[in-house]
DNA sequence: GTAAGTACGTACAAAAAGGTAAGTATGAAA
DNA sequence: TTTCATACTTACCTTTTTGTACGTACTTAC
């Protein structure tokens, strides 16, 4: 008689499979990058900023304060090649190229501002929690 | 006759005081910190971990598959500094040291788990987008 | 007797992220 | 004619982040 066997090993792509959803709390889930790219410095910012709409690459640096054209650029790769946002450029010269969120995009723009919202509404909160600000003597 | 003044520059306090909120897109904002801790590749974990109760760092250190004890560590006290998580010790040996939310931190942290939510769920669509997975043949 | 568990702190090293500066093609404005 | 603007890319360097390994003080299990 045979040794019992061991269930078969399940590879990461067949758990998803069979889940259909990511799990962040694994260390091996492709989910983890997602959220890395989403909730990176910029890139948070960059999709809140394209929620009011199309944007040139240019718009986009002035609007998000401190970006380097190196970091938007990368960014936004990212998040394109994610499905969060769209690129659509027109060949002329001087280039032109409009970013956009897809309607993937807009639906995770939707909870990322509800965090940035929700940090910007509270920053006075916060602040006092950390002791920093005395809060209206 | 003297020449016509600038308006006084205000200094970030000052503006903050005036709108009693943040402003991510400036590049001086302290909520861009606070974004940082809460969006930081262990933060995100940390926090939605916590949202099922109150737990041990060894616990966490489990729950959260791939963190260091040095990172966890850290990520505790950014969030504690921040108000958002709170640290009680017992002074036994060995050491017990259990860490919850705090009402602040229990808002953020489901603006938190909204977001990771989302990503988990709509992971096969994003991998789909990224062409990575043929979905359902 | 020895190993393991607990909650970290710390020093050192590797990896990742980010910044800076320069280059590109071309047309238009000064 | 020099400069500016556009949307990047690339090379190089600095800063930040993260990991690894070890130490601790004491108890319990083996």
């Amino acid at each position: 008689m045979t040794t019992p066997e061991d269930p078969p090993r399940l590879r990461l792509a067949e758990v998803l499979a069979m889940e259909q959803k990511g799990n962040l709390f694994a260390e091996q889930c492709p989910s983890r990058d997602v959220l890395k790219h989403v909730t990176s410095r910029w890139g948070v910012l960059v999709l809140v900023a394209l929620r009011s709409g199309t944007h040139r690459f240019s718009e986009l640096r002035r609007k998000v304060d401190g970006v380097s054209e190196r970091m938007l650029a990368q960014t936004l790769q990212w998040l394109e090649a994610d499905g969060f946002v769209a690129r659509k450029s027109y060949p002329i010269v001087p280039p032109h190229v409009e970013y956009s969120l897809t309607p993937l995009g807009l639906e995770v723009s939707a909870k990322v501002e509800a965090l940035a919202d929700w940090i910007e509404y509270n920053l006075p909160q916060i602040l006092a929690a950390q002791g920093k600000i005395p809060i209206d003597p």
